[in-house]
DNA sequence: TTAACAAAAGTAATTATTACTTTTAATAAT
DNA sequence: ATTATTAAAAGTAATAATTACTTTTGTTAA
């Protein structure tokens, strides 16, 4: 256990972005970091990495711990470990994206923490790199949108397919032809249609639709061209 | 300074897949480690991170002083950090893939290290979690390759577009159609032809290409559909 | 009863992909 | 010299996917 040198070690922290969906808005998780230095600043949810744990399980434990939640959709983005990126020390942090339902999250333990949800494009000033942790990490969920179908854990069960196409104008920040994506998500045939309608935004009313089952969103056919 | 909490440090180390191309096959540089634990096994090309480096210096550092090549391509693929992974103690590792020219680099240096090029399909056994490396680092090469032409860095200066369509047959492990890759990458408009013919495959002779620019393989568009 | 509205369905033009066939340019054999 | 041989290079036609639309539908509110 012991021929590896242990003077040269170093602290190892994660960062996650956590992405959440409410009022047609996709939105992130800060942090007011309380303590120097930026005091004050808004940070990503991060926390150390224990001696005897994965970066994954370090990621995930800090979550639940927050949001209350378990079964959490996670993926691991880039390593971040300029010496000087966070002025108090020198600490390599490992970055996770994780999608979470806004409705579903224990509220009452993300405000304790001072945490508060902002909307991806009115986001305030972040702390160290962290602006660059969420732009990395907006790349790699816009990848996994491309090829999964990400509404299962950012949307309530039922949903609309204009619900589902806004999600996706929100995360690849563009404008998808209503026919076309809908064409496109119903010959993914991962989606059923229920008897009944969403009356709030037509006349007519738009169909909810809900997943099929667990592993029906995960494709090898491509969704979205990047 | 000394604000964070310095009692949970950890061993952190980098380990590189090191791909070259030679002789019509897509191959990867291994050590045969000569320490315990797995002595005599073959591993990727790893070291440890100094206190006052990032992770992508760490990984620059140890692959030039191998190969004695500057300017190398590499890009960071994943973070391994199951507690367990490294038998020898807790070792948090993580993984970049370089491409690099077989013919250009210091073969004595690499020699000396007691290194030598596998194909990468017919690979020695590989110690600890280095095979799930090897493959999460190739899935990261046919990413890059399906969007950009990767053949610079590995392909001699100039070379043949049969050449080029065997190193992506290689890394895709697949047979592309000679005509419609031809057609796809020669609309990419990326390569300079010469008037130099290669008559050493066939009686007609293929033309030599070679790459117009530095920044003339970074696309947009997709050249292979993954 | 009708106007209004987005949902949902349909369409036609364009572009991209795929699986081929044909032609070409050189060498080697006759 | 002529011809056979070879893979390179060019060409093609069918199919599939994408895009930019238009039309129809079902429901509510005026």
């Amino acid at each position: 256990m012991l021929q590896y040198d242990f003077r040269q070690a170093h602290l190892v922290a994660i960062d996650n972005v956590v992405f959440g969906y409410d009022q047609g808005q996709l939105k992130l998780l800060l942090f007011e970091r309380n303590i120097e230095p930026s005091k004050g600043g808004w940070s990503l949810v991060g926390g150390w990495v224990k001696p005897d744990e994965s970066v994954e399980d370090a990621a995930y434990r800090v979550l639940t711990n927050i949001t209350g939640l378990s079964n959490l959709f996670m993926e691991q983005v880039e390593v971040f470990s300029k010496p000087d990126r966070d002025p108090g020390g020198r600490v390599i942090s490992v970055v996770f994206y994780a999608l979470i339902d806004i409705k579903a999250h224990d509220h009452q333990m993300v405000n304790q923490y001072g945490a508060k949800w902002w909307p991806v494009n009115k986001l305030p000033e972040l702390i160290f790199d962290h602006g660059v942790m969420k732009d990395a990490a907006l790349q790699r969920l816009r990848i996994k949108a491309s090829r999964d179908l990400v509404g299962r854990d950012l949307l309530p069960a039922e949903f609309t397919l204009t619900q589902l196409r806004n999600l996706y104008n929100c995360i690849f920040m563009k404008e998808f032809d209503p026919g076309n994506f809908r064409k496109k998500i119903i010959s993914l045939n991962a989606l059923r249609r229920l008897d009944k309608k969403d009356l709030s935004e037509s006349k007519k009313g738009a169909y909810y639709y809900k997943f099929k089952n667990k592993s029906a969103d995960q494709f090898t056919e491509r969704i979205i061209n990047i």
